[in-house]
DNA sequence: GGCTGGCATAAGTGCGACTGATGCTCGGTG
DNA sequence: CACCGAGCATCAGTCGCACTTATGCCAGCC
């Protein structure tokens, strides 16, 4: 195979048109491109270059040597460039998932700042619930994953993704505007063990999450009706069908025909993470990651919906 | 820089998916391809590769560096293709001059032949007289000449250029047909020592043949006209302004208002070279030579105009 | 005819690439 | 749970290649 660092030395050659001139440009001795150019001579097959007393001229074959090589190297060139990009993020993509409540609230926030930022990269999103993002990610077809869970696990999980904390996104209880507690101040989840329950779709850490809070109260809740969408779970509460638990972050938008009460200090939280592979992380993925946190941070600073109904 | 071969590794490292697997096909050691990829990662600057217990998976930056690895290779091979097609004379080009009446008779032929035997060859001809010739052989701006002269000459000539012998072309005497020594058999030059010439073009090859033809017998021609182009001598001479030798290659028409004339043992001859640089000729320059030497025997075989004229 | 500019060649040296051996980690398994 | 196997990293050693220095050779030029 011909050897690109001699065509380079070829290519010098042609340009400087005499081998000594090449050398001197190369910072080499006239004897390596001698030697260089006979290796590439042989490696051809082919007489390169034709030498006369007054400097060198390429034959048609050690034209067409230089002709690719331009082009070779000038691939070489285009491929660190994108490297440096890359690494300078100033290229490269980053892909995302999102569950859907942090998709329409933290997300627009972070992505836009890092669009800012970083506006060389490509950034996409998909909706994914936690357990789907985490596969997503083992199977390389995402970069970054925001989920959440229960427990505050900032740890390397065992599995080979670790998890960091964002923010707490604490959960508020969901009632019919008719609901015979909904005027009742200062409700308390053991009020509510024997009504239906709307849950979040089967199997899925949002349930996870209610059937903790409940058990903390002593009972298990029958589950009514699962759905994993905030506003079908709204419509379910507002038709009478049961109670739920909503988090903060799925209280962007409240129908006037339902209740959002605090629980005070029985409030559960979700914790909401930015989850990736451990090892390596591409500079576009930390760098997100970091703005994430800064995002979560800003977030819990100003809490509109608690406010707003307490 | 990036090193193409490390680039090499790295693709068959991604296609296999495991180190292992890549040495194996690359017929190295695991830790020569283990090495390499470091070494790729530290010229690249950034970490190209995922390590994980079961294979190997790329980064983006790697992915960016293969896509990068297959063009530049492609290219490669592309390179070494075309050398191939230069050496097996199924690519190139061969870029020719000769002399007007060649260019009409000899070169004809031999274009076809070789047009034939190697059509991947891209051949251009143009006219040139010997001496521009031979600038611009030197010049590099054609690979393969076809000149006359007077002497016989095989010699390596001291100024960097072959003439390979390809025939004789004898001078026929031309006359117009009124002219008073039209009828008379066996004419001899002594006979013109008085006449009116027309001659080539001043300062030329063809010229000082003609002179020496004449001095040979004794007498200096007294050239009443000049031009390179052998039918304006015939219009010249057919018109009555003078006599003058074409050579047989010249004569391929023929006016009806003129007659031409062997000279017998008298007849000069041009020499017709094939003329090429000394030192590196390309195959194509090697093979038209072969071929035009074949076809300087063939011609020198029958000798139409002889048969027509004497 | 010596001088100069330019390429080739020979011998020596140092770096880098590859090998072989070994250690480490992770995941699967009895 | 301890073991095992697949796979990667690392180390030391060897070998080859690329470059340098030194020299020779050739051609053009003053």
């Amino acid at each position: 195979m011909l050897d690109v660092r001699r065509m380079r030395v070829l290519r010098e050659v042609a340009a400087r048109g005499s081998f000594s001139a090449a050398a001197e440009a190369l910072s080499f001795t006239q004897s390596a491109v001698s030697q260089q150019v006979a290796a590439l001579e042989r490696e051809a097959g082919a007489v390169l270059v034709e030498r006369s007393a007054r400097g060198v001229r390429l034959t048609e074959a050690g034209e067409a040597v230089v002709r690719h090589a331009d082009s070779i190297l000038a691939k070489l060139s285009e491929a660190e460039a994108e490297l440096e990009a890359i690494a300078g993020l100033r290229g490269g993509r980053l892909r995302m998932a999102a569950f859907e409540s942090a998709a329409a609230t933290i997300m627009p926030v972070a992505i836009s700042r890092f669009a800012e930022q970083h506006p060389g990269v490509e950034l996409s999103l998909s909706l994914h619930e936690p357990e789907d993002a985490v596969a997503a990610l083992k199977a390389g077809d995402i970069d970054l994953a925001v989920t959440f869970g229960s427990g505050k696990r900032e740890d390397r999980g065992a599995d080979g993704v670790t998890h960091h904390h964002l923010l707490e996104d604490p959960m508020y209880l969901v009632l019919a505007e008719d609901h015979p507690l909904a005027r009742k101040r200062g409700v308390r989840l053991a009020d509510l063990a024997s009504e239906p329950w709307i849950g979040g779709a089967p199997d899925c850490e949002c349930n996870r999450l209610i059937s903790a809070a409940c058990n903390r109260f002593g009972f298990e809740p029958r589950i009514a009706f699962e759905t994993d969408d905030y506003a079908a779970v709204q419509g379910f509460v507002a038709a009478g069908v049961g109670v739920s638990l909503i988090a903060e972050l799925g209280l962007r938008t409240i129908r006037d025909d339902i209740v959002v009460r605090p629980l005070g200090r029985d409030t559960p939280c979700r914790q909401i993470f930015a989850t990736a592979l451990d090892g390596y992380r591409s500079p576009a993925t930390v760098a997100m990651l970091d703005l994430l946190r800064e995002v979560g941070v800003t977030h819990a600073a100003r809490r509109p919906v608690l406010e707003l109904v307490s």
